[in-house]
RNA sequence: GUGACUGUAGCUCAGCUGGUAGAGCCCUGGACUGUGACUCCGGUGGUCGCGGGUUCGAACCCCCGUCAGUCACCCCA
């Protein structure tokens, strides 16, 4: 019978990578607490439905990439691809947007069928935010800035750069796309046939595309920025100034079109070159539409959304995870002699109480004392507690030992022997 | 979804032109050591990703399929 094995693209996170784990979260955690998002939870099913009319009919991630299927009712639901779509359906659904402003943020894993990839899986892990009922480009600029500031505190801003666009308005870009198409439909023998493809369907989608004759054939295609309304050039303007002051820099890319629909204005993307293909590692921008799209009053909003795998992925290769976040435990217990049992875990079960902030580990299984004090360096703790039985007396004395500092020890009776642990940790009461 | 490359013990790898597998580390038993780590001796562990085909016989420098990984396309976070 063969193994079984985790799904394709799918990835167990093992206990030497979990701390690196925790350690983004704490870290982006700390910085949405620092501008003031609260954060917020919702299903990672939902009904296909949402997902088609957020995103958009034709993008790929509705049409090749969702997880979708029947369930027992016969209802239509996919694993969510991404949370914003989620986000705002919990969000208004309970009544968090209408005439008011929120400051939101989650966490949680999103579902796409692609082809593996280093940096891309099916099943990945993102990080959130996303601002409800601000209509000025200062909301844009400080969701932007909060980016940054995760960064900073991660030491990568030297590694990441911003680059940002202006996509217009929906109308705007709807009297762009016709333009751009009938420009492709003109050229469409020096395209090649995914760009061909998308010159009805998605037209704006072939602008980024990284086949040098299209982009050769692309000389003189129309520019989106003719077709911007004055508001939007206004709006778009303000955030740069914005991002000026607060020193965040950035790059404009005219070719930056995201995949969403959702999308209008100002959209924006943290890329890195030290991960190969898969460069983006953050993006996001403002979707003023989207949720009266979805049924909502509408409301204006922005936001984004960064890859946790990605990031890992980044600060492991840069050396950029303090040797501080794997966990550590403190004591480990060496019993020897199986009548020792009881004496152990009396013994733990009251060290545990008094100081519930160090991990005890008691030795299990048995073992003789060399092969168990083996287990007690290798487990990384600083001392070690040695309970062994000299006759067939009850056991009065236990050894401390120094297992990282000297290798020293010294017995201590049993009763004192939390007195004395805390002495040696610098533990005060 | 397309293409290229890769797939041998838990880990890192070796295996000459086809004849049914080895090393180091790890783990483990013992010796030694004033009770882990040095040194010495011993041991567990692989139907060579999986399934077929070619051959008297293939881990193999043969073929096909399939699964998985890596990279690129694509896509996006």
């Amino acid at each position: 019978m063969a193994k079984l094995q985790a799904i394709r693209g799918m990835n167990d996170i093992l206990p030497d990578q979990t701390p690196n784990w925790q350690y983004v979260e704490k870290c982006f955690q700390a910085v949405v607490r620092r501008y003031g998002y609260r954060e917020i939870r919702f299903p990672i099913l939902e009904q296909t439905q949402l997902f088609k009319r957020s995103i958009g009919e034709v993008t790929d991630i509705v049409e090749k990439e969702m997880y979708s299927f029947d369930d027992r009712n016969g209802d239509n639901l996919s694993l969510r691809p991404e949370g914003t779509a989620g986000c705002v359906r919990a969000a208004d659904q309970h009544g968090l947007l209408f005439n008011q402003q929120q400051r939101l943020w989650y966490q949680g894993p999103m579902f796409r069928h692609e082809r593996p990839q280093k940096g891309r899986y099916r099943q990945f892990q993102q990080f959130g935010v996303e601002a409800f009922g601000m209509a000025g480009p200062d909301i844009d600029a400080e969701v932007i800035q909060l980016s940054a500031s995760l960064w900073q505190d991660l030491g990568l801003e030297n590694y990441l750069t911003l680059e940002i666009n202006n996509i217009g308005t929906a109308e705007d870009r709807k009297r762009y796309a016709a333009a751009l198409t009938a420009f492709l439909v003109f050229h469409a023998e020096e395209l090649d046939d995914d760009a061909r493809n998308r010159s009805h369907s998605n037209p704006m989608r072939v602008l980024d595309s990284k086949n040098p004759d299209v982009q050769e054939a692309l000389k003189g295609a129309p520019a989106l920025v003719d077709y911007v309304s004055d508001e939007s050039v206004i709006h778009y303007s303000e955030l740069k100034s914005l991002l000026t002051q607060v020193g965040v820099e950035f790059t404009e890319s005219p070719r930056l079109v995201r995949g969403l629909d959702y999308y209008n204005n100002c959209v924006f993307e943290w890329t890195t070159d030290s991960l190969g293909a898969q460069g983006t590692v953050c993006g996001g921008g403002r979707y003023d539409g989207l949720v009266e799209q979805l049924g909502g009053k509408p409301t204006v909003a922005a936001g984004f959304a960064m890859g946790v795998e990605r990031l890992v992925l980044m600060l492991d290769s840069l050396g950029k995870i303090p040797e501080a976040t794997a966990q550590v435990i403190d004591v480990y217990m060496v019993v020897v002699g199986g009548q020792l049992a009881g004496s152990a875990v009396l013994l733990a079960k009251q060290l545990r109480q008094r100081f519930p902030e160090i991990g005890l580990i008691t030795h299990c299984g048995g073992g003789k004392y060399s092969n168990q004090m083996k287990r007690a360096f290798n487990s990384g703790a600083r001392l070690a507690i040695v309970l062994e039985a000299e006759s067939e007396q009850p056991l009065e004395t236990v050894k401390i030992r120094h297992l990282i500092d000297s290798g020293d020890s010294v017995s201590v009776e049993i009763a004192n022997c939390g007195d004395k642990l805390a002495e040696i940790l610098g533990i005060s009461e």
